[in-house]
DNA sequence: CGATTAGTTCGGTTTGTTCCGAACCTGTTT
DNA sequence: AAACAGGTTCGGAACAAACCGAACTAATCG
């Protein structure tokens, strides 16, 4: 019975280790040690724990664990009487993520308004060779689905701020 | 005049080099080809221009052009008469990109559900520490989110299919 | 004081990426 | 045949990322 969950969480941890070492451009194990975290939840995790649980040297969680904080992405708690720290994920984790991803899409937004200045610089400059002009009307659409997808986050980001609770 | 519009192309390959690079995951070298590729258009470009203008070695040049083929980013032209190969990026790359944003989506999307389905196991499982229990919204709103932002991308794909013209 | 707990710091190895130069290949021109 | 154009292939240099072990620190406990 425990076991079986154990197994099904260690299998997540992997699972959400390579999803988040991707997303958000992390080592493996500083992935996997979000992942854990994250699964454990409010209760907490220590040091010690993911040392033996992840396998991975007390310098490795050492220097990853710090990252992590430093990046805001997990905080910890203590108990009176208990040295240990206890991690848990920064409850704002989330928002930052929407945050990131808002920043990605005005960047992609940006350019594309830059490319298609310059392409139409480029058209009306050469007026000869009209089946070698560039199309714009990519741009646009892909514009107005930035914007759709940008609308669709922030739609979220509204319903996360009035739930109040996150992960 | 036409060093001006060269010195603004050269900065565009940079800046839609860079975006290439992380959007991509293609090296340095790679990214910027794409990007002087796209830039350059429908008259296509050759190797030797590469060379000379992105400034790297015949070898580097020509790893990174077959691997851009291997993944149908680019094709090319040829003239009657004319032993180059000149290269334009392949029309559909765009619709490549929106299928590997809807694929992305849809696995973030299993992740949810299965993450969702983990959590609630573990909330049934110790019925004794109600606020330790995790938060299960969270996923629904971000599944939200996931559709709504599929549904933007769905959309720009039916534009680009009815346009029939891209890049 | 000595041992233990909880964690940090540093040097080094392993592994992977990115690019280059030199030699090579294949077809064409002289 | 020799030279050239248009590339390809291979070995390796240079650098960066990821992790580890060993030595260390700092606080607490017996």
């Amino acid at each position: 019975m425990k076991e079986d969950i154990c197994q099904k969480k260690m299998s997540l941890v992997e699972k959400l280790g390579v999803h988040l070492e991707n997303r958000e451009q992390l080592a493996p194990v500083a992935a996997r040690i979000l992942a854990y975290i994250i699964l454990t939840g409010k209760k907490g995790t220590t040091f010690e724990d993911m040392v033996t649980i992840l396998c991975a040297s007390k310098s490795t969680i050492s220097t990853h664990l710090n990252h992590l904080q430093d990046l805001n992405k997990i905080v910890y708690f203590t108990k009176t009487g208990d040295r240990k720290k206890y991690f848990i994920i920064n409850k704002d984790m989330v928002i930052q993520h929407i945050d990131s991803m808002v920043n990605k899409w005005r960047e992609e937004r940006e350019i594309h308004l830059e490319l298609k200045d310059y392409k139409e610089a480029i058209n009306n400059n050469d007026i000869e060779n009209k089946n070698e002009k560039f199309d714009l009307s990519f741009h646009d659409d892909y514009i107005k689905f930035i914007d759709g997808a940008t609308a669709s986050v922030e739609e979220l980001r509204t319903n996360l701020a009035n739930n109040k609770f996150n992960i």
